[in-house]
DNA sequence: ACAAAAAAAGACAAAAGTATCTAAAAGTCC
DNA sequence: GGACTTTTAGATACTTTTGTCTTTTTTTGT
């Protein structure tokens, strides 16, 4: 088990943080992005095709062909590319697990993790790749 | 992938506060506790061995055997649990799985990350089982 | 002593997540 | 048009986690 989010989605955040930096370079190949964060090619492709599909990227075959943003990078929040690769997990499920129970009823640990898991949703809402790159 | 802690932790999680909150009780079989928190029962007793190990739980067997807290529940922390479970995953590893990397020379998410992690950390370790069982 | 009940230990099975490989489709450049 | 490059799609393999099952060991109660 990662930390907190699946692979998928640590590869993802690390290969958009690179190509966010990158100002000079707008089209990503692969191999490239893969390199340059750590990741396995073959996997991370496979990402990013789940991103093409969730708007974040664009993608073009061929020989100048490759992966880049789909909109403007400061209107690209983290939390949109948890939410494609991880779904709702992180941001609404139940952090012990049960199916059905949300808010009525409460268990006792679920005042806990509503104290944690707002600031992660704000952290990831007001975070957008722009701002990520210039650190 | 679980939420934020695996499915041994919950399981154990959900089946600690069970016996925490019943003041009656001493000692448990593990088939009460399964039901009473729904985990799976052969699962949740391979979990309760690693407890034992870990000092939280004692066991005993036979006719009337099974397990209780090795200590008082308000001095049980929920991070003693997750600790013994899932590791130091959530309270060091790095978010985005860098192996090697911690503190100099962070990425741009570092600083969301320890702004996420340490009130989950904190809030892990400031309450008890006592307290959980409470609510 | 004996039977029953419980945890302990280990083997095993199933599922999910991660990673790689191959072939196909589409675009570029000459 | 043809060679080349890149994404796309699908198949496949590996790994880890999760879950089940069986046997053994220990304790209790009769
Ligand atoms: S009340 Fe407890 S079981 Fe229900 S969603 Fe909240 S944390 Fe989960
Ligand atoms: S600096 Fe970035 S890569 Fe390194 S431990 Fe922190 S979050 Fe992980």
């Amino acid at each position: 088990m990662a930390v907190v989010f699946s692979r998928a989605c640590e590869y993802a955040l690390r290969g958009l943080i690179v190509m966010a930096k990158a100002k000079d370079r707008e089209v990503w190949r692969v191999p490239d992005v893969a390199e340059e964060s750590n990741s396995p090619a073959p996997f991370l492709a496979k990402t990013f095709q789940q991103l093409v599909k969730g708007g974040i990227l664009n993608s073009s075959k061929g020989r100048r062909g490759g992966f880049s943003f789909a909109r403007p990078i400061d209107e690209i929040f983290l939390i949109d590319i948890v939410n494609i690769l991880d779904g709702q997990r992180l941001t609404y499920d139940c952090a012990l697990g049960m199916p059905d129970c949300h808010d009525e009823n409460p268990c006792p640990f679920h005042v806990h993790w509503r104290r944690i898991r707002q600031p992660l949703i704000d952290a990831l809402s007001e975070e957008s790749l722009a701002q990520m790159a210039k650190k």
